[in-house]
DNA sequence: AGCCGGAGATAAACCGGTTTAGCTAGGGTC
DNA sequence: GACCCTAGCTAAACCGGTTTATCTCCGGCT
């Protein structure tokens, strides 16, 4: 099966190609009874422009890239990539070029080697690093970026993040007003922006709160919870940085005789299926909207605009059996 | 920043276009000297080709592409699928064009359009329907694909699956070998292929065995649950086809006062965090090799080899704590 | 009548590669 | 010395679009 090129369409038309192609874009320079000529031929013949010819006219590739970096470790976030994608393309005409790579350094090198090839017009950046080398990367090769998730401004670059430090402060004021004063906070990759971000929060909201570093893993989540409760002073709450380690938070205080919630609160960062199961508190977010906003900045960069940092509404605490008043349990 | 082309690299090796073409790509017709100088000349520069140039020249897209259908939620499998592709990826040289669209039709339209369009080189084609429209709208197109995951031979296509029928067998027998008789299960989307062969040998093997339909979500493995716990007879085993509905039947179970493992087994098909946490013994499967193996048929189709079947491992059965002998709690 | 301007179309260049035809120089044959 | 091959390279066509320069025709204005 040939597919029919704009050569075909010319001839069938009885017109130039030059003139299709006016034609077709919409463009000034053709009758408008040629134009609607041109266009019955196209759509009788099922013609479809080739993006890769299309794209070698300097014009655009009609891709943008999303690159993942995942260590060979246990996930547990994969729901709120997919989300994220689903998102981001309810609001995409273009097509998304995903990969998933295994160290910073790969994904570096595939943003060169895909600007390079002009496989794309523009990327998204997840994960953002504290002092991030892609930023740099971007305004280097001139490739437009948006930043998704990483709170601030970032050179040159779009953004679209949710504001961490008020939604941590937010958790803390909540477990406050529970009557928590003893609070811990187990983080996740320290590498991370938003990590930071909520590590900032919490130390400024909660005196002498105790951070202990994770991975996201289960394994950490149990490590971290098993030395925070048999530590001097335990904490009353404990706010997890992903899922994944507060269930397995909530299993450990289980199988230490921490009672839940009324000797020990746990909430949860990012709501999922598991914490619906383990009845936890969490803090939920719409992934989706989240995608389809970063979706739209991409869009307008790459339509001209200037870049703009937009602010993502603040993630919303959804209470579960997970958290209640020190030391009364809960009905 | 402006990136080198082609005939950068010619003039300042002082050759013709057509000389550095034949030196990168390894071919006759330059000599040896020549060949060096070009090479060197382009690494310093920091050369690449753009793959959309070379696509236009009738060679490859250098990319492929996978759809995947989400109605509006029931997700759940999202671990399965990134795993998918990030094994897929990691045999691929090519990129990866990934859409999660939201019907069938649009994912047909989808496939016609990137094949017009000259965008991928073949495609991954998952979650097979029974008799599935794109098998012969791939052999229409000429567009080479793998079947991933759909048991049994597909038109002229290639395709790389695991035995759910054998998967299932080898779960009753298991079932069985622990004295259950009245098993029953919960399955997944009639439309699919591989639901209707895991039904198929469901029943061979399990006399008066009942299915309950179900569509991967909470609710739908609650209700089964229910009405099967609540019926005249109830089962002492139940097979659920993934994670999601089993972790919610355990949870029937529990609010009914029925044991698990003593009064009622169950199992999960396909392992996860949710099945870890929740101790349930769970059918388990390489899914990141599952992936690799996928890739490596589709390029071996693009290299022009004829399309071949392979067979994946069987998935393993990680037993926990949700099974055991009919009437008997464990230790 | 002569001139100008704009609409409507075409031809041709261009994007960055690949591929083919053709040219040249050098060596071997008889 | 005439002839033929072949290695090594160049020029040019081609892929399927976009864009620019150019050309023609026609109507309006002075």
């Amino acid at each position: 099966m040939k597919r029919p090129t704009i050569k075909d369409i010319a001839a069938a038309a009885g017109v130039s190609k030059g003139a299709v192609s006016l034609a077709l874009n919409g463009r000034s320079g053709v009758s408008e009874a040629t134009r609607a000529r041109v266009l019955a031929v196209a759509s009788s013949l099922g013609y479809r422009p080739s993006v890769t010819a299309r794209a070698l006219s300097s014009a655009s590739a009609d891709a943008v890239g999303l690159v993942l970096v995942r260590p060979p470790r246990a996930l547990g976030d994969e729901a709120f990539f997919f989300q994220l994608i689903a998102g981001m393309q309810s609001e995409m005409s273009a097509a998304l070029l995903l990969q998933v790579v295994s160290s910073r350094e790969e994904e570096i090198e595939l943003y060169r080697r895909w600007w390079a090839e002009h496989r794309v017009d523009g990327v998204f950046l997840v994960d953002l690093l504290v002092s991030d080398p892609r930023v740099e990367l971007m305004s280097d090769l001139g490739l437009p970026a948006v930043v998704v998730g990483g709170a601030g401004h970032h050179g040159s670059l779009a953004s679209v993040w949710a504001d961490d430090y008020a939604a941590m402060t937010s958790v803390v004021e909540y477990l406050k007003s529970l009557g928590h004063r003893r609070i811990a906070r187990v983080a996740g990759l320290s590498s991370l922006l938003h990590t930071v971000r909520r590590d900032q929060a919490f130390s400024a909201s909660v005196v002498d709160g105790v951070i202990v570093a994770g991975d996201y893993t289960a394994e950490a989540g149990a490590s971290a919870t098993r030395a925070l409760l048999s530590g001097g002073e335990p904490p009353t709450a404990i706010v997890y940085d992903n899922d994944v380690m507060a269930v397995a938070g909530a299993e450990v205080a289980a199988s230490l005789g921490v009672a839940v919630p009324s000797e020990l609160s746990i909430v949860a960062w990012d709501d999922s299926v598991l914490c619906q199961h383990g009845r936890l508190t969490a803090l939920s977010r719409d992934t989706f909207a989240f995608g389809a906003r970063a979706a739209r900045a991409l869009g307008a960069v790459l339509a001209g605009a200037s870049p703009t940092d937009v602010e993502d509404v603040l993630p919303a605490l959804v209470v579960r059996g997970s958290t209640g008043v020190v030391g009364v349990s809960r009905p």
